[in-house]
Parts: structure tokens; C-alpha cells; sequence
DNA sequence: GATGAATGTATCCACAGTGGCTATAGTGGC
DNA sequence: GCCACTATAGCCACTGTGGATACATTCATC
């Protein structure tokens, strides 16, 4: 059972690199705009999750014209991909209970 | 937004009418013992529900023979049946994106 | 020139939801 | 006799969250 917001941000991290500020914008995105996760939520979160090895910090960054210095920049761990797997797998089978219980979404 | 323990309580109640004991008991067989609601969040889940007119108590009881006093029936309403999709809604849109970023369950 | 919004990280406070313990009370097994 | 199960309900402490605040820079608008 992962916190919403961790689960989240591993999903913002699955595909490359993003820093705090890029990762609100693409759960904003992805979501359609009905998440839009609380800077107070993802440092704490971020914190957690690097005490927990779910996310490491890097020190890879953009070019120089393209970066930031304020920004820093997470990586997915392995732990963190296992973690979110998990996540998923319990989140599709609740999904299918609802199916099951006719809350099937776009039918009936 | 449902909490957790509100979707899972809707979900004991959508086929039939349920004590809060029994709602404990079909989440556990639900969910094959993984998810074991405490009675604590159980009854403060279904105090707030009733407020928010997702389900009812119900007059209706079984057979004197099968029924046990102390018992109290609840049953799913059309707001609490709305939730539920929407919130069904929200999880295959979750499970949706977590399939995209390769999370999916068994496969990879 | 001033004001506000956006970018970027981080901390604080208060609130919601949850688990676990306790209380109460009857039934059934070892 | 003791423990587990059935059944409801309150209490306390913990976690996760939103919103406000802080601070610094850049850009758009009036």
C-alpha cells in the first residue's frame, strides 16, 4: 500500500530523470489537470522515498543552457520500480473488483 | 478522492446488504486476506458515509433464525453508487498510465 | 515603475484517515 | 479457565496530505 503521492511520483520517474518543480507539472499533465499535487506533499514525499531507497538523487544534469542550479534531480531505484509493480498490481485488481461489482466505468 | 476503506466498504455493498462485521469479513475473503479492515476505521468510515448519504441503514432484516441482533444492515444509495465509478474511473485511468510506464503486473 | 505569476526548493500547521487497543457482551472450542 | 469469534463503538497516536509561508529569480501585464 503506497501513498497516492509516492505512487504517483515514481509514475512521473519511470520514463527519465525529473526534478521536484517537473515533477507537479507532469502528474498535472498526465492526470488532466485534476491532480495537482502540493509542493508541502512531494518534498515531503521526496524525502521519504530517498530514505526508503525507492528514488536516489543525481548529480547527472542538462546542458548548462538547459539547467537550472536550484533544481535537483531524482532517478527510480530498482526498489522503486519493484515498489510501484507491486502498487499497480494491487491497483488492477481492485479495478477488476469494480468491474465485477457492476462500477464499471463508461458501460451500465 | 474516496479514502481507501470508503471504496472497498462500497464495493461489500454493491451485490447485497451487509452488516459492518460482514463488510470486514468480505474484504478480507475479497482481497484473499491481504486487506483486513480494523473495526476502528470501519465504524468511523461508516459514521461518515452515512453523513455523506452513500449508504443507508436499513429496516430490512434477514430470517429470525440467520439474524443476530446487535447486527446493523447497511445499504449502497444512488450517491454512493456514483462515487464508486468515479472512483473506479480514476483507478483504471491510474492502472492505465502505470501499464504505459511499464509497471504492468506479469508482464516485463 | 509596480504588481503579479511562474520557476524552484523547503518548512510549518492543521486536518483527515487509519491501525490498534480497550470496552462490552454473548457463544463455542480446547 | 482461557482464548477465539461475533458484533458494535470509542479512544489515542501515527501517517499522509493540503495550504500557507518563506526566499530568490525571471517574465508578463498594467
Amino acid at each position: 500500500m503506497l501513498p497516492p503521492a509516492t505512487f504517483h511520483i515514481l509514475l512521473a520517474l519511470a520514463d527519465e530523470d525529473r526534478h521536484g518543480y517537473a515533477v507537479i507539472q507532469d502528474i498535472a499533465a498526465r492526470t488532466g489537470g485534476e491532480l495537482k499535487l502540493s509542493a508541502g506533499t512531494l518534498y515531503r514525499s521526496i524525502q521519504r522515498m530517498l530514505e526508503q531507497g525507492l528514488i536516489v538523487e543525481t548529480r547527472d544534469r542538462p546542458a548548462p543552457e538547459d539547467d537550472d542550479e536550484r533544481r535537483r534531480y531524482y532517478r527510480i531505484t530498482t526498489d522503486g520500480t519493484a515498489a510501484a509493480k507491486a502498487e499497480a498490481r494491487r491497483l488492477g485488481q481492485l479495478v477488476r473488483m469494480a468491474r465485477a461489482a457492476g462500477f464499471a466505468p463508461g458501460k451500465a
